[in-house]
DNA sequence: TAACTTATGTCACCTCATGACAGATGACAA
DNA sequence: TTGTCATCTGTCATGAGGTGACATAAGTTA
């Protein structure tokens, strides 16, 4: 049995048509110029509602990215020990894209619409990135306890430096499409892997 | 003969009264707290004023660091041009912190403030981060001139990131002083030393 | 149905940020 | 010195982002 009521998946379809709503208002005029009480209106809730579902006009614009990144955060953990800290991290990377290949298409379509919004705001790229480096703490957990040392260690804040680097210049600028970004992936760990000694990230 | 007027002067004298009297009050009371009215009153000058001097209340919190930032890549530029991407960057951060400590003692104690600041302050330490972001066209285009490649080389963006993580990690977590912060910096540069390939960069 | 929990709307309020306009003040030439 | 000009500044008005308080409506559970 579906153990979710009537309340919770109202609660998920505002969610989402805010995000739709305000997507698609974001793309056609402009982050900027567009107000949450636009946003609110095409959904048809107060503004007041709006803040109760995100905190910021920002959070609404990424908040799929940040559901992408819960993703690729949960398939890391979820890595075998034996795995370096380079290799658990690429190949969290590798599932989540997989997952979104196989996932709700409309999810594909949002992230896809959240790429070119990006592209055209600068100030959410800032945002973006910083959500990015937000994951940090647990991807530093994550490579302190594979490495074995504890979060401090300065080498380990190195390894974690670099894997959001390999992160950053995976994602950020990426084409919508999904087939162009993975392969974008693969080249840039190519690179990645002629730059660095082996056995860098134990 | 000093070519600057009275005017000058006294725009640059409330341009630093309004850092100082900003940093103080965000530190001793919180910076979110803090509105710009504040500011603006502890210095005696409209609020209007102040946004005439500063776009952002975060602007005024981050202007020493973005002061440091654009010796930092004033100092990469005049690198000769037969180093490496490696090391007219790694040179630059040294020239950087070495007129930083030959430099208005003023100017490094308002730095200290402002790392404290930071430190307390997660929305600032996202600011920063972007800032040194932005920073990355420009770094961007040092590392495609000297690898005599475009801008859109994947591998010069790959190194372009790597040297940027350096500069974070050297600079974003650091001590309010600056003896241990160049020690730091060395330390960081040994470890990348040892991770990287010889030639990553060329 | 009754009692509860929770989502929502309304209202009020604050801070940040900007445009328009007028007055004050420094810069500069005659 | 004086007059003109550019520019800095203050005042006022406006709008957007964001939040707290409280009442109400709706879903949930007994």
């Amino acid at each position: 049995m579906t153990t979710i009521g009537l309340r919770e998946r109202k609660k998920r379809k505002t969610r989402i048509a805010l995000i739709d709503a305000a997507l698609d208002l974001f793309l056609t005029q402009g982050y900027d110029i567009t107000t949450v009480d636009q946003v609110a209106a095409a959904v048809d809730v107060s503004p007041r509602t709006f803040f109760r579902y995100f905190a910021s006009k920002e959070e609404v614009a990424l908040s799929t990215c940040r559901d992408g990144q819960e993703i690729f955060l949960r398939a890391l953990c979820s890595r075998p020990g034996e795995e370096s800290p380079y290799q658990a991290v690429t190949q969290a990377m590798r599932v989540t894209l997989a997952a979104l290949r196989e996932g709700d298409p409309d999810d594909a379509q949002r992230l896809a619409k959240v790429r070119r919004l990006i592209d055209a705001t600068p100030s959410l790229a800032a945002g973006l990135m910083c959500m990015i480096n937000k994951g940090d703490r647990q991807l530093t957990e994550e490579v302190a306890r594979r490495r074995g040392t504890d979060t401090d260690d300065l080498r380990t804040q190195f390894v974690v430096s670099i894997l959001n680097t390999l992160l950053r210049v995976c994602f950020e600028h990426g084409s919508p499409d999904l087939a162009p970004l993975s392969e974008r992936m693969e080249r840039i760990l190519a690179i990645a892997e002629e730059c660095l000694r082996p056995g860098w990230d134990r």
